[in-house]
RNA sequence: GGAGAAAUGGCAGAGCGGUUGAAUGCACUAGUCUUGAAAACUAGCGUACCGCAAGGUACCGGGGGUUCGAAUCCCUCUUUCUCCGCCA
């Protein structure tokens, strides 16, 4: 959520970044700041009446000591009035700030300068590529014809217990899934990552708190009984620890690692897109999340983003790595970097991380804030990024590795898997 | 799930209808003293909004109510603790 005064301050600028995300906001803006003006004389008024209900009230108190009981009755009249007054006023000044509320909750965050233009993510920017397609002599299968080969998912035994997008990881597959989250983890830790083991359901404010919601409910799975949501992904719960906290400045970097399984519903997904591990309603994740102080989240930003293409590097897979353009950018991020890895078989890009800098955005409904050197409490920057998300990763992985006669493990793998190779 | 008790500043802990944004202790910050440190002493030490400022307003788990006036009384929700039941 954007803050008012830097609204204020940089009207022009933010619809210019907005038309970037092809959003004309002009009008939302200048009903915020309309309302921000209402809002500030309203209290002024509001306040003004209740000081005088207090100086009354003390008055009236003063008065039945010394026993005037006449004179404080003739002033409570007085105060009956002020407060009508000043009830009604509250009442306003609570309509005013859940109007502008609203219309906060409607601003995506202002992208960053350098986010291109776009609509869609075919405009998204590829910023660099590394490693070699892999060759085969042979006809590359997809990974749900080898998960099946070689008993690794059983995708019909997942739609009974559970539907469709809920696969069964077994034998030698479950194994893999485990080495990787146990790799990725480790690889956080030694990039000085500290680990947490989150809750995987939230409430409500915890999705505020990370912007799910409002509007993205349909995204979640709901307990209704409970009211309480699946984690689509482990940053709500793991920047929601710093929700509602003042930190030190000398706590910086915060940097937080994470394995949930997450959760999403992806109405209105159809087709390849979802075919095998393409796209799932549960799937495992390992998260980082960063706490930053403002002037070095880009900086961050870009040691987040070296650390995921390290562990791509050492997994040997062909990756590459897009800006996200205005129309593809995330509702919350400013700017987000996104790692797509080589599908040999279906001859894909397989999206397997977002990094993003979501700047004050999160922060400010987190109201997650330090203390600045002068003692001033300011927002905090909040990034996170996926270090990795499983299930392309494994369909990369079992796709690029195949070899005629089974799939091999790359050897930074090995130590956790304790095989080299699934046959 | 049933029965009780409680929720106050970073922590501990007073206050139980009026001058209490809140005693006191600890922690923390700055200063004095010291070669340095400790101790001692002095001062400071919550958050948000309005205001150029002086200052004002709100907040004692959340919400609502009673009252001229509420941290203090009432209702309600949430959370924690104790006992019982159930249970990985």
């Amino acid at each position: 959520m954007l803050q008012i005064p830097y609204l204020r301050e940089n009207r022009d600028l933010v619809i210019e970044r907005y038309t970037r995300r092809n959003l004309d906001a002009a009008e939302t803006i200048d009903q915020i700041i309309t309302l921000d003006n209402q809002r500030k004389a309203t209290q002024q008024s509001m306040d003004q009446d209740l000081a005088e209900g207090n100086r009354l009230a003390k008055e009236i108190g003063d008065l039945y000591k010394s026993g005037k009981a006449a004179e404080a009755n003739e002033l409570k009249q007085k105060t009956k009035v002020l407060k009508e007054k000043s009830n009604e006023e509250k009442t306003k000044l609570q309509e005013i700030e859940e109007a502008q509320l609203n219309l906060l909750y409607q601003l995506p965050n202002v992208p960053n300068a350098i986010v291109p233009n776009g609509k869609s993510d075919a405009d998204n920017k590829i910023i660099s590529e590394h490693g070699t397609k892999a060759k085969f002599d042979f006809d590359a299968v997809p990974h749900w014809d080898l998960a099946k080969k070689y008993g690794l998912i059983d995708f019909e035994v997942g739609v009974k217990i559970a539907g469709a997008g809920f696969p069964v990881y077994m034998g030698k597959g479950a194994k893999l899934q485990r080495a990787l989250i146990n790799f990725f983890l480790d690889e956080a830790e030694n990039a000085g990552y500290s680990e947490v083991v989150p809750p995987h359901l939230v409430n409500e404010a915890s999705g505020y708190g990370t912007g799910q919601l409002p509007d993205k409910e349909g995204q979640m799975y709901h307990v209704g009984v409970d009211d309480l949501y699946l984690i689509p992904t482990a940053e709500v719960p793991i920047t929601n620890i710093y929700r509602d906290v003042i930190v030190k400045e000398s706590d910086f970097p915060i940097k937080n690692s994470g394995y949930t399984p997450c959760f999403r519903r992806e109405a209105g997904s159809y087709g390849k897109d979802v075919r095998g591990l393409n796209r799932l309603h549960q799937f495992d994740k390992v998260e980082i999340v960063q706490i930053q102080h403002p002037d070095k989240s880009y900086e961050a930003l870009d040691g987040m983003v070296k650390h995921v293409a390290s562990i791509l590097e050492k997994l040997g897979l062909q990756y590459r790595i897009a800006l996200l353009c205005g129309g593809d950018l995330g509702f919350t991020a400013a700017i987000t970097y996104d790692f797509e890895v080589y599908s040999a078989a279906q001859n894909r890009w397989l999206e397997v991380s977002s990094v993003s800098n979501f700047e004050t955005f999160q922060a400010n409904r987190l109201k997650l804030r330090f203390k600045n050197e002068e003692g001033k409490t300011e927002l905090a920057h909040t990034l996170n990024g996926s270090a990795l998300a499983l299930p392309r990763i494994m369909a990369a992985l079992l796709e690029n590795y195949q070899v005629t006669d089974g799939i091999n493990i790359p050897e930074v793998l090995v130590p956790y898997t304790k095989f080299d190779k699934i046959d």
